[in-house]
DNA sequence: GTCGCTAGATGATATTAATTCTCAAGTGAG
DNA sequence: CTCACTTGAGAATTAATATCATCTAGCGAC
């Protein structure tokens, strides 16, 4: 896909996305900025959760002048409007995922890192009846060991807060 | 259980998971002090996963002159020691909970309730296989509506974060 | 039993880190 | 051109940790 034409050579996988979602905001009447787009364009192409302070220290060298109140402003106003989503896991910071769509997510209990992971079978677990509750989602994580935390056998538990760059 | 005898006419259930968590202590060179003592004790007694901040603020009545540091320091030790798991909450606040056993969560999105649930199709749920990941357990939270916030149709999201009390 | 000793726990306070707030200035989109 | 919305800069707030002098739980000695 995204194969390139002769009328539009820079055009790539890149601004594909980025037109999607500029047409997206227009659609629902969400003002397009240089931050707003940079801001989501990092996490679309950033698979590893990065957390604000990770955003705004990249964008920063791009967008000369960036504020970091910008930053998480637009994750927050983003997070709002569902066009991403901020992972929790206990005792660390926010971390932000552009990826809305159903799956899971894998926690080395070790490192901290965080991936984005699609197990089918979990995907259809019925989500269970809760007596006075409307379950809406399943949100869940696999946490253990990644294969460099395996291997090297130290028995470190992780302390205190994870902080991920 | 935890029957009355005529010889010990004020020891209740509290009493006895003191007495517990005491032995408990002990045989792990753990030292009992009453500070550990009253934050263990609200924790086993609240089940609605207190912050560090609630749990000062509540404890401090009982113990004049209670540092929020041993607080936070004591949550931290016990989470350690396994003897208490923090879970994680949307604002990422830490919040505690003293039932260590395999249960689930249920989160209410609107006012950030936070309940323990047990749906045993779900502790059953196999832990999947992940190429180079060892998998070792599946964190589960039942996202939705509590009832009260069902009832209430205002379309409120839960915006920023929720400091639960 | 009680007396002291000492590793470890606590209280008070400072410090750091993450996030939000405030407000004047700037700008996207009609 | 206009104006509601967004941004940048920096202050403020909040959550959590670090530091350090003081205190004490638990242990052995008596």
């Amino acid at each position: 896909m995204s194969r390139k034409t002769t009328t539009t050579r820079r055009r790539d996988e890149v601004t594909d996305w980025c037109s999607e979602f500029e047409r997206l905001c227009r659609s629902r009447r969400i003002r397009v900025t240089p931050q707003r787009l940079a801001v989501y364009r990092m996490l679309a192409e950033d698979l590893s959760h990065p957390t604000a302070e990770s955003v705004y220290e990249r964008l920063s060298k791009q967008l000369p002048g960036l504020s970091q109140a910008t930053i998480y402003r637009t994750l927050q106003f983003f997070e709002s409007e569902n066009l991403i989503r901020r992972v929790s896991s206990p005792g660390a910071i926010g971390r932000f995922d552009a990826n809305v769509g159903p799956h899971q997510h894998l926690l080395c209990r070790a490192c901290g890192r965080l991936e984005d992971i699609s197990v089918p079978e979990l995907h259809k677990a019925r989500i269970p009846h809760v007596e006075g509750f409307k379950v809406e989602e399943l949100d869940i994580r696999l946490v253990g060991l990644c294969g460099s935390c395996s291997r090297s056998k130290s028995s470190i538990k992780r302390r205190g807060k994870t902080r991920a760059k």
